[in-house]
Formats: C-alpha cells, sequence, structure tokens
DNA sequence: TTCTTAATTTAGACAAATCTAAAAATAATT
DNA sequence: AATTATTTTTAGATTTGTCTAAATTAAGAA
C-alpha cells in the first residue's frame, strides 16, 4: 500500500516516461510542484520499495511493479471523470481536479463497481484511454490537428491538453469529441487552419490545432 | 481547510458530544485508535483555529464553526454511503469504510451534485439522518427495540451498531430498514424479545434489540 | 581539454501527526 | 483529610514529506 503522496509521484513519473526515458529528477519536481531535493527524497524511497529502478544523476524508470500501480491510479482517475461527467453533469473542464483526489481512495470492489454502473467506458472525456483492471490500453491512433493536409476528414478524439482555458475554449467553438471536421486550409504565413465543422467554416490557431486529437477516415 | 486528521478529529467529537459534554480525551483517543497524548496535542491545534473549545483537564466542546465543519463531513460521509448502496449495489454492511474516505473530498459542487442525483435522500442505509447543505437535519423520533412493550408495533427505521457483523446478522434475520415488526413476549428471563415479521416468529437477543431503532405506529 | 553552467544530490532543518515515559491534575476511596 | 487511582498533560523522540543552502556530478562551450 502506497501513501497518496507516493502515488502521485508514481503517477507523474508514469506519464512523463511517455516523453523521455530515464524521468529526469527536475521534470517530476516541475510537475508536482515542489523542488528537486524533495524529488531526491522520494525517488530513495520509491527504489527502496522496487517501485522504480534508479541510478544517481541519471534519473528513474518505474519497474513493471511501479508501472502497474500507476496505471491503477489512472485507471482509477479516468474512470472518476466518466462519473462526473456522465452521471453528474460536470463540464470536461471541470473533473481533473476533483478526479486527482478521488484517484487515491483505495477500494478494489468500489472502482470494479464503478466501472460496471458506467457501462465499462473505454475512454474519458478527454478521449484519453482506460485501462482495464488487468492495466491493459486499446490502442488509440490519433495524429494531431496540426499535422492533417489540405481535405484530410476525420473525427476528433481526444486533446492532449487539459486546462480548463483551453476546453473551454474548444467548447464554446464546437470542437467538442465526436465532432467531425474538415481541413480546408492551412494558412501558410501563421500555421493557423481553416476548417469545416458541420457545415461551417472556421479558423483556429496553430496552437490550438496541435492539442487536438483526430482519428483519420 | 482542514486536514484530513482535523477533519476525522471533529467528526469523532461531534458524534461524542451526543453522549457526555464535554467531550473527554480518552473517549476521542479511543474512537480515533490512537494515544490520549496525540489527542492532547490535536485539540490544542484545533483551539487555536477556534474549531473548539477547550478547557485543560475538562475536555471539548465544538465550538459553531467546528460544528458546521463536522455536520458538513457527516453529510458527505452519509451521502456516499447512499451512492454506493444505491447506485453501485453495496451491502449496507460494506460501505461505511469507503465512506470514511470519500468524506474528505473537497468539492462542493461535487456534494451537491451527488445529492441531486441521489434524489435528496433524508437517510443514509442505516437510518442515520443526513443534513442538508445548511447543517439542519430532520427530526427523526425512533425508541430502541428493546424498550418495546408487548403488543407495540412500528417500522424499522434505524440501527445503532454499524459493524458488519452485527449488520449481515440483521440481514440474515430479514431485519431490515422499512420492515414492520410487533414484539409478542419480551421473555422475563434474559431479556430477548419475541417479535412477529411478516407473519413469521422470530427471537432475538437484548443485546441485538438493544441496536435496532423503531418508529412506533 | 579546461572552464563554465546546469542538474542533481547531500546536509541540516522544519511542520504535521504520532508515540513512550514521566509529571501534574483531578477524581475516587479509605 | 489523606491516600490511592485515574485521567490528562508535558517533554522529548520519531516518521513522512518538505525546504534552503551547499557540495557534487554531468554536460556544454571555448
Ligand atoms: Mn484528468
Ligand atoms: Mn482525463
Ligand atoms: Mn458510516
Ligand atoms: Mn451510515
Amino acid at each position: 500500500m502506497q501513501s497518496y503522496t507516493e502515488e502521485n509521484y508514481l503517477k507523474v513519473i508514469y506519464h512523463l516516461s511517455e516523453i523521455s526515458h530515464p524521468v529526469q529528477t527536475n521534470a517530476i519536481a516541475d510537475r508536482i510542484q515542489t523542488k528537486a531535493a524533495s524529488v531526491t527524497d522520494m525517488i530513495k524511497k520509491l527504489s527502496e520499495k522496487e517501485l522504480v529502478h534508479y541510478v544517481k544523476y541519471q534519473g528513474v524508470t518505474l519497474t513493471e511493479k511501479g508501472k502497474l500501480t500507476a496505471i491503477n491510479i489512472v485507471r482509477k482517475h479516468r474512470l472518476w471523470e466518466v462519473f462526473l461527467v456522465d452521471k453528474l453533469n460536470f463540464k470536461w473542464d471541470e473533473v481533473h481536479e476533483v478526479a486527482e483526489e478521488l484517484e487515491h481512495i483505495q477500494s478494489n470492489l468500489l472502482i470494479e463497481r464503478l466501472d460496471e454502473f458506467l457501462d465499462y467506458p473505454k475512454v474519458d472525456p478527454h478521449g484519453d484511454p482506460i485501462p482495464d483492471k488487468n492495466g491493459n490500453f486499446a490502442e488509440m491512433t490519433f495524429v494531431k490537428l496540426s499535422k492533417l493536409k489540405n481535405g484530410d476528414k476525420g473525427n476528433i478524439t481526444g486533446v492532449s491538453e487539459h486546462s480548463s482555458p483551453f476546453l473551454k475554449h474548444l467548447e464554446k467553438l464546437g470542437l467538442t469529441l465526436g465532432k467531425r471536421v474538415e481541413v480546408i486550409d492551412v494558412v501558410e504565413f501563421d500555421g493557423s487552419v481553416e476548417l469545416l465543422l458541420e457545415q461551417e467554416k472556421l479558423n483556429i490557431s496553430r496552437e490550438v490545432a496541435k492539442h487536438i486529437l483526430i482519428t483519420k477516415n
């Protein structure tokens, strides 16, 4: 059994592992809003417990045990987010903070029943895949909207930025999960994207386009 | 904002206040599974924050602020218990431990939405009243089954013991919330109670009868 | 390769919550 | 009222997670 804090470290290391191997001390410190010295202390503790593999001055990688623990926290986080949106009518920009707390509730029965109650959802409100109880993900294949060419079509199936301002912005533009879009033009000058959304023309900045994930078809 | 631990102390002091005024150090220590010395330390801290009124060697009472905080935790605890039973099919003896964790989740929006989702329940799975968001309880008027006389009739509307073995025992006997019972005889020898439950005769020990709460009618 | 900068770790301290053992205050008995 | 027993508080230590400041290592530039 891990503490609330240890769980947060494992989850952050898990997410950062998708970007760099091994995960560096400062990267963790930034994410967790703490100082590098604190991270080093915690890393040593996680290493003692064989949840991470640690090489001094190099960084950490999750052990199999650590990875499974982290994935389970991600599973809980995402299931709770689905619950908040589907059952309690939260907006997709309101769920993350609460899920950060709920993900630490310790009860396997609770999470299995919640999964069942939600009818075994495969993705969370931001399009992120929900691992099953064994830690297996359904493979997702999306591409950044900013990578699409003129004439490319597809559906919005995810976002790579979860901040409330960004999500609210998308909501206002009507760019929500499941919506079908077609790229009309990529403006050469600033990289902004002209697109067609339900018969309406729309222009979004390159910065926004980068964080919208599309499944082409 | 109070810590997880402070919240637990406030809740325990609140419950113990129904028994004794002021609440003594050892009573708290017993409930919270800690030592008297630790309780004294925490009491001082809560006193600093003006959540309790503390007189050395006498004990503590909740201030208005402390009482409201405690009631809010009780509200959350009981709403979560309703959720677990009504929506996730937990048994009434399985909810308490999980609710002990869920009650500390910090989000007013969450708890108001949960209340709405559950259709504003007035009592929890053990018959305990759920305070509204202002801390007001619906007045409950029940009497211990052990206090009933021959011929008295009423409905089971609560239990004063929440342990899993006790609740499972009641479940097995069919003595669940809402059931109508009639006292046929109170056995003089051991105080056990003969009662009628759905045309069936049933004998329960005095110890069990003490913890079943009845609304007479 | 040597110097400089950046990243990381160590050393020592601190706040929160707990504990044990000892001291002090209150309550109960003789 | 004096003695004994119980309850409560203090003193000092411990664990977890954090911090600042200083020392160390690694990486980058000249
Ligand atoms: Mn999230
Ligand atoms: Mn999400
Ligand atoms: Mn309970
Ligand atoms: Mn209850």
